[in-house]
DNA sequence: AATATATCCTACAAAACCTATAGGAAAATA
DNA sequence: TATTTTCCTATAGGTTTTGTAGGATATATT
């Protein structure tokens, strides 16, 4: 399942993909519209500005503005940092990848064969999307 | 990411599809051979039986034993009793679908319908194995 | 009948994770 | 200087996951 922080997090980039101008937005104009706690979407788009989606500009007229066009901000990169892993186990993850603690030979599991598919199918279609393609 | 719950209880099935005979195998060997807590793995099965997956039979010489044909045995059954919702959004779900409380219009949210893209992909990975097409 | 084996069932405890809040520092504007 | 807004850390509260405990029930063997 999806976290709040990362629908959020979507959410949020999509708002600021529809504004007209790239004037800066307040974090309490986004919290408003999108029905989001003001503290809680502070939280998490300090997260997408460091991890160089969004500029901020402080004080009076200030607020958070996309720095990258929305056809080059890919859906897979945002799902990476925000989520974690797409894999549904670490042992099928590329940029997460983890050892099972219980797994005798990765190779020849079935759970994991299973999970890799989707996680394929998942990772293709979240790199198929960028934030322009999903907006509208 | 799927729980060890789920994780444990494929494994489980397939440990049991992989059997030769149809005699019932105990929980601890089961749980000894995919390095599983017997307490553990003991209420997966309980839910895999309630769900007509599983047979049991109690005393010596008891244990657990599939009940259908692996064929007949559809992976997106098991992960919904186990794991619950394939989509990553309870408003993007078939199954257990729930309304999200701070979205305004489900039918225009961009997050929603990437989630059902993905979800619709997954699920048909899902269809498409049974548990014999997992097993080997 | 007694003993050993194994499932059945409920309750609970510990750990991990998610969601959200608090409070103040820093910077920009007016 | 006052106001606005981001920046940053800590932490509280809730939920979910993972696992344990203990006894009840049923079956097979001796």
């Amino acid at each position: 399942m999806l976290s709040k922080k990362t629908k959020y997090g979507i959410k949020a980039l999509t708002f600021l993909a529809r504004q007209e101008n790239q004037n800066p937005v307040p974090i309490s104009e986004i919290a408003k519209a999108e029905h989001i706690s003001v503290k809680f979407l502070e939280s998490i788009l300090l997260v997408l500005k460091h991890s160089g989606f969004l500029g901020s500009k402080k004080g009076k007229g200030g607020g958070y503005y996309l720095i990258k066009d929305p056809k080059n901000i890919n859906m897979a990169t945002v799902y990476r940092i925000l989520e974690g892993p797409i894999a549904l186990l670490p042992c099928a993850s590329h940029n997460f990848y983890e050892k099972c603690d219980d797994c005798v030979d990765e190779i020849t599991c079935s759970v994991r064969r299973l999970m890799m598919e989707i996680r394929d199918n998942t990772l293709i279609i979240l790199e198929n999307n960028s934030l322009a393609d999903i907006v509208f």
